[in-house]
DNA sequence: GATGAATGAGTTTTCATTCAT
DNA sequence: TATGAATGAAAACTCATTCAT
């Protein structure tokens, strides 16, 4: 990894530790309840004024604070998404290589546990995200860069590395990274947005996951 | 199948079929016209001006067709999602289940080209219908409607022949159908709406996703 | 009585029964519509869609018609007002003068109860003149002018007469056509607008108010 | 008088008086410009356009006092309905049944001399409540239970009294009260809106419309 | 004569943003 | 720093009127 990368890492991840810092109490009222109003009507149909109701200020101080609606919003939306990838960009990450061969299932199963958490955390947040990503394109642009980063940096490298390991098959590593997020992404829409209520065991439900993913969904021909 | 039931599939997809016919020529022009905003800017931040505009008509000339704003977007997006699930609507689903078991694999390709050939030639509608669905407890009630409907009548008892003939795990029906979906949607999003200019051998691309569905990403252990 | 103003009567008189005459039907229905809407929302907040609607009649058939809207106003308002002094406007009124002075009230009575009874057929047309004449000159000029014309050319003679004869105290005849007015006015007011469910003997109420405006509310001072 | 109905008279007044007060510049010139164009076009004609502009303000500043042109103006007409009969809610009316019973005709003249200048000077509203009345449900409601509860608790009291003396004839009170409005509405309404030019001794004017009011307009039989 | 789709000017209403306090 | 009244541009929607059929 270049210096340049590593910096690049490093600012961000203070970036979203400041984040929660050197807010004032009206401020964090405000991120507050724009997130509610942003996640409950989306972006275009929410109004500053009822975000300034719910926050209980004026609504110029909103402005104060952020010079537009659209600026509220990116400060909003923007450190998701790099939230969203910070497992992939934490140091740990680069050990996984060090694991022994036969504990990949586990890891799979550790990052699906904590995106899962992270989700049902978070879900206002990613609503966000996910619906004003296609029409705002500082937010695409910074999602694509940060995508692209960790899989070119970190990801596929893990993966050719299980795969010269016989770990995982001699698939294209896109393709790889597609099943799984497709997996992971589909078994997170499912437990946190469409059926919260449903009643499940978590870790059951991760280890049939990883398992489907790993080795499929077809009968064993007898 | 009960008629109550049969009844239903009749009338919807006569509806559907109707929804080309009998409309003048402006009424056209402004569903194309809706369909470029709404899928650019999203619902809430299309204006019903350039609507008109795009289409070539007065803004009253709308309102005379669609009571209200969101009455136009509903006449393009309720389609889109009886459309969306058309598939399993059509009486030759049903003769799935006489195939031999072994051409599983050929049925699964057949609906994801199938699918991924709708999705290329309904991007915009189908962006639309995904990002107004949380927002709309209309269409969110309809979306939900026919999936259930689908999903009980038909699919279930699918899943259920092939676990019987051995030629799919004995795993929940629910998890069988999440799975394929999520690869299915993973893929077809990927395509379609994430990277469009990739080039790729679609039969193979088909193949492929179908056999990680079903046998999984795990290398052999040898 | 000058020739001219005979003239003006006759073709008043006869204008009005042209009214019901050559008129197709739907022209009636619009007619009907028309009052229907105009009487409840008023002429500025009735729409000329609902009253096609009501008259099942297609919009543009009244524009056929009635050059504007207003022009359907004034085409039921206007003959409303000549209808409204029309007693007044009959031979029969000139022979009141040669009645025995005694009978005097008798007139008053024949008067009211004619006045009574036209007002509860025509509800709506009077609602729709009263409402609409401070806001549409041509029929403020109509009323004005046919009032003045009354009064000045048949009932101030009346007067006049009557108090020659003692019947009527020798005040101002506008004093008395003012009083007369305004208690005729109240008293069906009363009872065609504010409280038609009140249960009445029409006969002893049109003889109380006649009495009351002949001799006073005051009590005989014993 | 129950405790009940005095806290109403009470919140009455006192909502009356508030009603003057705390208003800003800006919203007392929309008020003017309101009362001035509703009088003008009535409600239904006017446009929220024009009064911005007779007041000088933005039109969205009208918006951001009255939700809607509704609410504009029922803001305005609802004090109107309470002033209008304000001297019956009055401590002062009460007394009213210690006058010695001769005076009853200064009574009658005072209420009319009240209402007279009352009406000339706020001719506009008065035109705009007569007008909407009608139109307005919750306009029509509160009149009505104004009215109601002014007669019942008070005037119809009144009225008894002044029977039981000998000073009313013994007729149900409800016809003194409605040959009462009518003859003063009748010279309010001729005076202040039919002919606000024609000259007139307003002492005397008063003086003979409750001179008519309580002997009539028959003469002596001699 | 009758229709009803189309118009476009006008209406009420919303709302992000500014600014004097 | 915070306020909230004021703005004005733009939004959704209405409607009397026209006109090709």
């Amino acid at each position: 990894m270049t210096d340049e990368k590593e910096q690049w890492l490093v600012d961000l991840l203070r970036r979203l530790e400041d984040d929660d810092g050197k807010k004032t109490e009206k401020q964090i009222r405000i991120i507050e309840a724009a997130v509610e109003v942003f996640s409950e009507k989306g972006f275009a149909a929410a109004s500053t004024s009822e975000i300034a109701q719910r926050a209980g200020v004026a609504e110029g101080t909103i402005f104060r604070h952020y010079k537009t609606k659209k600026d509220l919003l990116l400060s909003i939306a923007g450190p998701v998404a790099a939230k969203l990838f910070a497992p992939f960009l934490m140091r740990d990450f680069a050990r996984l290589l060090e694991l022994p061969y036969d504990r990949v299932e586990d890891f799979l199963r550790a990052i699906l546990r904590d995106r899962l958490e992270f989700a049902r955390k978070n879900m206002k947040l990613i609503k966000i995200l996910v619906h004003e990503v296609p029409f705002q394109p500082e937010l695409l642009a910074q999602v694509k860069e940060l995508f692209t980063h960790i899989v070119v940096t970190r990801v596929e490298k893990a993966i050719l590395h299980f795969q010269a390991q016989g770990v995982l098959k001699e698939i294209p590593p896109w393709r790889v990274i597609r099943s799984t997020v497709s997996q992971f992404v589909g078994m997170i829409v499912f437990h946190v947005f469409l059926a919260p209520d449903f009643p499940f065991d978590e870790e059951e439900e991760i280890e049939r996951t990883v398992d489907i993913l790993l080795h499929g969904i077809a009968g064993r021909p007898s």
